[in-house]
DNA sequence: AAACAGAATATTGAAGACAATCCTGTCCGG
DNA sequence: CCGGACAGGATTGTCTTCAATATTCTGTTT
């Protein structure tokens, strides 16, 4: 038994290797971020890499390059001589990245809204239907599905730059946003919302496409951090 | 003699570890990010590993996790099995940076003109007349200055992560505005500007901070886009 | 003479081993 | 009984070595 339980065999699910993407270190970094990102390791749990390596079935060098590469994305944190540890956020810095998530996809629906085709209207009608037919208790699909219905909005906009660093910001408070089940909040508001985005999307409307998509995001931002501060409230102590 | 050179010693300048940045991956990629924004390294040029390893006394793991930082920061490029080179951007993607930093540094001169103290604008004013008194002969400094000039007004924002962010994608373009020249052109516009700024953040107007900052960004980013095309005009062939 | 095929070389990708450092537990002293 | 110092263990940081693959050169063939 571990007095300090780092991670477990299970929480890193998947086959050894069923595709390799590429490189070692590339597919460490998406095990390690799905398992991260899923919530099924806890933020400031320490990241040993030989366990890692042992676990994924590969050696010490490319769990480091792995760790190097999420260090980069803001998942995990790295303390000289003591290793990675998961990197938790605060209520300030949840805030901050709502923030800045604002002003981008604002400006990425507005494009979005300017270059749309008929294909890329039908394609979003498609995820939007699939989205509406989940009901509170798929969770983890609707997750997937509004994430996709948004990714593919955005997509439109056609910059590859832009794109990844909102999925990059996204990612880093998606964990929060499951934990603090912002999501199944609210419920009704969100499909509006989204009913209402699609809506100016198919119009073409960019500058009520990019309001509705920037208050979207401050809604979910203050849903998330409310959530997060009665959490904190009850964990006082 | 090398048929396609990849990287010399003299554009790896330094002494060997003058003070260990906590690590050596961390002093590895500190160099080769000085070489590259230096624009010591073309874009496109091969990155040897085990050239970078010997130039700066360390062995190649090191390097390549180096290497992983500075892909993150998208500084390099790495196609699988063939290496990694200094990474290019067409005028497309050096347009689309800059439409992103419109955005962002709006947003964060809005924050630093609400935050601001007596102490930060004496600061600034500091910066603002050691920046004047550079003359166009004196590129370099005059790029530093102006660079913290800039960042010392989006640290009163107060938001670290937004922070790190406009750096990052200022300091991808930063070669090219060296390259472009875009700096000299237009210096008077320039200077106005910065006045204009100046006053805006020492009364505390919040809007017209966000504006003409942005002004700032988009008329950089014009002066280099035309700069790139006519280079590229002169290169055609 | 040019194009293709094969081999040799060079470079990346990965693994294992070694050294340095930090943490944990225990023991001793106040 | 509590606080500090020391030793043992564990983990990170780095290096050396080995395997796999892409590139390039050369030789041959058409």
């Amino acid at each position: 038994m571990r007095t300090s339980p780092s991670l477990t065999s299970a929480q890193l699910a998947g086959a050894p290797l069923p595709s390799p993407p590429s490189s070692l270190p590339d597919y460490v970094a998406d095990q390690l971020r799905a398992a991260i990102l899923g919530g099924h390791v806890a933020a400031g749990t320490p990241l040993r890499q030989e366990d890692i390596a042992k676990q994924l079935g590969a050696s010490r060098p490319p769990v480091r390059e792995a760790l190097r590469l999420l260090e980069g994305e803001g998942l995990v944190e790295l303390r000289p001589r003591r290793g990675y540890v998961v990197a938790s956020l605060n209520m300030t810095e949840v805030a901050e990245i709502f923030d800045i998530r604002e002003r981008l996809e604002e400006h990425a629906a507005e494009l979005a809204a300017l270059r749309r085709t008929r294909k890329d209207v039908s394609e979003v009608a498609a995820l939007l239907t699939r989205m509406e037919a989940l009901d509170e208790s798929e969770l983890g699909l609707f997750a997937a599905a509004n994430h996709a219905f948004h990714t593919r909005i955005f997509q439109v906009a056609d910059r590859p730059r832009l794109l990844r660093m909102m999925l990059s910001l996204r990612e880093t408070v998606e964990r929060y946003i499951r934990l603090g089940g912002a999501l199944s909040a609210d419920m009704p508001t969100v499909r509006d919302e989204h009913r209402a985005i699609f809506a100016a999307f198919e119009a073409g409307d960019s500058v009520t496409l990019g309001r509705l998509s920037r208050a979207h995001v401050a809604g979910t931002g203050h849903r998330l951090l409310a959530a997060l501060a009665a959490r904190e409230q009850s964990h006082a102590g």
